[in-house]
DNA sequence: GTTCCTTTGAAGTAT
DNA sequence: ATACTTCAAAGGAAC
């Protein structure tokens, strides 16, 4: 992973803050341009950087990655291939999904955190993001959201033809045999490797999961609170952490549990080693607990609302901003699914 | 050298 | 329509 070349952010210690400007199209467009995707594509190289100080090399670079030469092509060039020979698609640059939200957070306070608390593996790293990601205000989720979005916008245009299908297979899963054929109530327990244990000096942290990293005892994690009513007092901030409801663009609000069981196999081409092994073939149960009408008007979030899954139109919705949202269907209103760590049953 | 781990979200495929 | 899978970042660990 690592060789996919230089960071992909140098983020200044300080991280990017930063209201987004315009949300009309074009006038962020100029700026996200020389940001992330393809510098040398669409901006002059002088401006490598984001006004957020942020580099955004949606492309890996040919030259550092994976993919061989073939510099100078746009967009439409890799549009225009839908069906690109093998040769050609050796040739053809990686083209990298947009971040979301949740990266573009973690991008700039993984720094940050490494930091606070002296770690340096990243899934543990991750876990104490993905819990102060719950942690943090709509208003700045809703930055991220926006960023998101934006990016998106972005990629989209420069590479009309891409699709996250083209990025499929990419990584080769490693079959994983060591199939813990744990009791369904053992979630901690992963496969081989377990999730790293976070020493007392890292206190300051928000631990992301007790002793043994799952990530069911974190308060912050709704199917903990779900799961186990009785759960252990929280200790954090996250406290006061709505349950990570999904609305629905009927309204309705979902909890999708993970549960260990059967694997669907619904995997991709390539990887169909990967879709039986993968640890994360969970099937899911959709229990609507309620409906919102999120349609009807802006909806008043209290805290107990789940914002998280509420899209940033519905905090602060720019009327201009609120055309390019309809347009982006269920996207925007994407479930968010309560990730039990569970092993595969087989 | 490659894949896993770990997180959330977006978008893909499969049913 | 719903369920499930993959990939995006990151870096140490495991393979």
């Amino acid at each position: 992973m690592q060789q996919q070349g230089q960071p992909m952010y140098s983020i200044p210690p300080g991280g990017f803050r930063h209201p987004y400007p315009a949300l009309a199209m074009n006038a962020s467009m100029s700026s996200l341009v020389s940001s992330r995707f393809s510098p040398h594509m669409v901006t002059p190289p002088s401006h490598s950087l984001h006004q957020t100080g942020i580099p955004h090399p949606a492309i890996v670079s040919p030259a550092i990655k994976q993919e061989p030469s073939s510099d100078n092509i746009s967009p439409s060039m890799h549009a225009k291939s839908p069906v690109p020979s093998k040769k050609e698609e050796d040739k053809k640059p990686h083209i990298k999904k947009p971040l979301n939200a949740f990266m573009l957070y973690m991008k700039e306070m993984r720094a940050k955190v490494v930091a606070e608390c002296t770690l340096k593996e990243s899934a543990a790293i991750n876990q104490i993001l993905g819990r102060r990601w719950h942690s943090l205000s709509r208003e700045e989720q809703a930055k991220y959201y926006e960023l998101a979005r934006k990016e998106r916008q972005l990629h989209s245009q420069l590479y009309p033809g891409w699709s996250a299908r083209d990025n499929y297979g990419k990584r080769k899963k490693r079959k994983r045999e060591n199939k813990p054929d744990s009791k369904p109530e053992d979630f901690s327990i992963r496969s081989k490797k377990q999730c790293v244990q976070y020493l007392p000096s890292e206190k300051m942290c928000d631990s992301p999961a007790s002793s043994h990293g799952s990530m069911l005892d974190s308060p912050a994690t709704p199917s903990a609170a779900l799961a186990s009513p009785a759960a252990p007092a929280p200790t954090h901030s996250e406290q006061a952490q709505p349950l990570s409801l999904t609305t629905k663009p009927e309204g309705r609000i979902h909890h999708h549990f993970s549960v260990p069981g059967k694997a669907s196999g619904s995997a991709s081409s390539s990887s169909s080693s990967s879709s039986s092994s993968s640890s994360s073939s969970q099937p899911s149960i959709s229990i609507p607990v309620g409906t919102l009408s999120s349609q009807s008007s802006t909806p008043i979030l209290t805290r107990p609302i789940p914002f998280t899954s509420l899209h940033p139109s519905m905090l602060s919705p720019p009327s201009s901003f609120h055309q390019a949202a309809l347009h982006s269907h269920h996207s925007l209103f994407q479930s968010q699914p309560l990730s039990l760590v569970t092993k595969p049953t087989e």
